[in-house]
DNA sequence: CCGAACAAGTAGCGTAGCTACACATGAAGG
DNA sequence: CCTTCATGTGTAGCTACGCTACTTGTTCGG
């Protein structure tokens, strides 16, 4: 799919594939590539800078850690991270019903209820 | 809601208002908020150039009219639009799908069918 | 006469994802 | 041994696109 349709809802999915368990970046693309069935194939210039950005807003706090030699920096869900995520989800909610209802079959305004 | 969340969507969303017959620029950005009750309310600056590209993608046709000395552009669906459309309408189905998979509650990977 | 609603439009900004690159290490293979 | 690939992190610059703010013009009501 498009990708770039993620626009805005990027930093909702990083925090839901946190909520699962902390990640270190890597892992974060692969986790999105595995559980979108491949839909989701992000680039590296596309996740770092957005979980830099989570982290100044302090939805997420990274730890370094030395794994064979590699230097991983791990991602954790904060507090405010879990609050911001139920916001996030919120949002998706309202969002997908507002769209839907152009886009989603049946309905159209004459259609009674 | 956030407007901004739109990105990329917005064509779609246009699309689907001139479904239901031809309309100008300023009925649509009435028709939007009306169908989304206020959600959406978007600017002219949004609407009229998201409408230019649609046209110049041959999506749209404009047709000049006047209305009480007013000048009207009144935009319609072409067959291409609709074809568009359509493939807007799947392109949403699917994203809905795999945002929804991380954001929906319920059937985290482990769940079995 | 003046302001609000109607109607269209542009210029410039900011956000955010993408492309393309750079850098480093460890494992595998010729 | 040396090259190549997978792992792992990161930045610079581009582009797309919606938003803010402004402009122009008409009709209508107070």
């Amino acid at each position: 799919m498009k990708a770039q349709a993620l626009h805005g809802h990027l930093d909702a999915l990083l925090l839901a594939v946190l909520e699962q368990g902390a990640l270190h970046g890597y892992a974060i693309i692969e986790a999105l590539r595995a559980r979108s069935d491949g839909s989701l194939d992000l680039p590296t210039g596309t996740i770092y800078p957005a979980l830099r950005r989570l982290e100044r807003a302090g939805h997420v706090a990274s730890t370094w850690s030395t794994v064979n030699g590699r230097e991983r920096r791990t991602y954790q869900l904060t507090d405010a991270g879990r609050r911001a995520l139920a916001g996030e989800r919120a949002g998706w909610h309202e969002f997908q019903q507002t769209v839907g209802r152009f886009l989603d079959p049946g309905s159209p305004p004459g259609t009674p209820a």
